[in-house]
DNA sequence: ATTCTACAAACAAACAGTTGTTTGGAACAG
DNA sequence: CTGTTCCAAACAACTGTTTGTTTGTAGAAT
């Protein structure tokens, strides 16, 4: 009990355990790496958390805010829905790229928390995908996007091919985060087919 | 030493890993886990498998094969590019659905093979991702695709849809797999944008 | 300045249970 | 009578967590 909240140690650890779980998965990493990744006993760790999984929790939670963060700022901008749904796919690829870590733990491993902790988690993204369909909505309102669109299932695309750059973005990569975003919107937005005349 | 390589008993062990793995992650699954799904002591399993690595890789290569099997229909077709892609895609969600376990361990446990294995699977893996690439330099040839379209990023669109289809759908859902993928295709070729004339 | 107090951080050791795998022998099949 | 299939038991190592105790280090009291 009586578990400091906030502490040097605590960031660092939460910070090994996001690289750690992204790496070999929650289930694949024992106390015992994440004491080897900070030189201490795997003892020692309970003085910080309560639990391995607040450590998940943790590092699950930090990439499900950031990813909110970014996306309400796409949202409430004032502009067509083409380009806020461009900004949303640029804002994405960025943090999920800033935070390739913890993004790929949100994504891969909040199957594995308890209950009520998925609970919360399951509403953060529910909120996050909302966004998205709010989105189109707005464009198919504003005859910027089809009429005879399937909302959930464009939100769908859209979210799917912003989460799978975890599986082949490199750092040593040649694209900048905002211009996967950017070619990712251009190509949703506009299709793959050649337009017939313009 | 000296496994059977094929038997009824070895077939159950390899679907119940897969709905298992599937379930609860390779590593958040135990032989006992195993065992207690067959009605055996995990010590008995060792009868019909090597290790629990070959029934990770079992299971993950029926999950590659299925794929890339269906995937060569699409391909071989002789059909416009759009066409092909649009049997591809199809082809795709029919597969993943009807055999959601082995996918999801497809996508999501491959990383936990031990090297050699892990190889095996890449190549597989590549080669799905080359017939994409494929139909949509084909499509950019004939004049039926965009010709500023970056290949490897259009692929990887198609994939991306195609392979998170696992996080949403419900069999108790409404839509049929090939409606899912006939949907997709729609929107990724024709664009979500209201075309202004036609 | 020196002591006393308080506390967080870490260790060392143990907890009870589980891990994947191997072995020797029994039951049963063709 | 030869294999296959399974059990029973053991293997050493590892699991997440708790315990009692030691250490380093602040601030307050002397």
């Amino acid at each position: 009990m009586s578990v400091a909240l906030r502490s040097r140690r605590r960031d660092e650890l939460v910070s090994a355990a996001a690289r750690l779980f992204s790496e070999r998965g929650y289930h694949g990493t024992s106390m015992q790496d994440l004491g080897d990744a900070l030189g201490l006993l795997r003892g020692s760790l309970y003085a910080h958390i309560g639990s391995k999984q607040d450590l998940l929790f943790d590092v699950v939670d930090q990439g499900a805010r950031r990813f909110l963060q970014r996306g309400e700022h796409a949202v409430h901008q004032v502009a067509p829905s083409p380009q806020r749904l461009r900004d949303f796919l640029v804002g994405h690829a960025e943090v999920a790229i800033e935070q390739l870590d913890a993004g790929r733990v949100f994504l891969n491993e909040w199957r594995y928390l308890d209950d009520s902790l998925q609970e919360d988690i399951k509403t953060k993204r529910d909120a996050y995908e909302e966004m998205v369909r709010g989105i189109l909505r707005d464009g198919v309102a504003a005859g910027e996007l089809r009429a005879d669109l399937d909302i959930s299932l464009a939100a769908r695309l859209v979210l799917s091919c912003g989460n799978w750059i975890y599986s082949w973005y490199r750092l040593d990569g040649e694209m900048s985060p905002s211009a996967v975003g950017e070619a990712f919107a251009n190509m949703i937005i506009g299709g793959l087919h050649q337009e017939e005349a313009v």
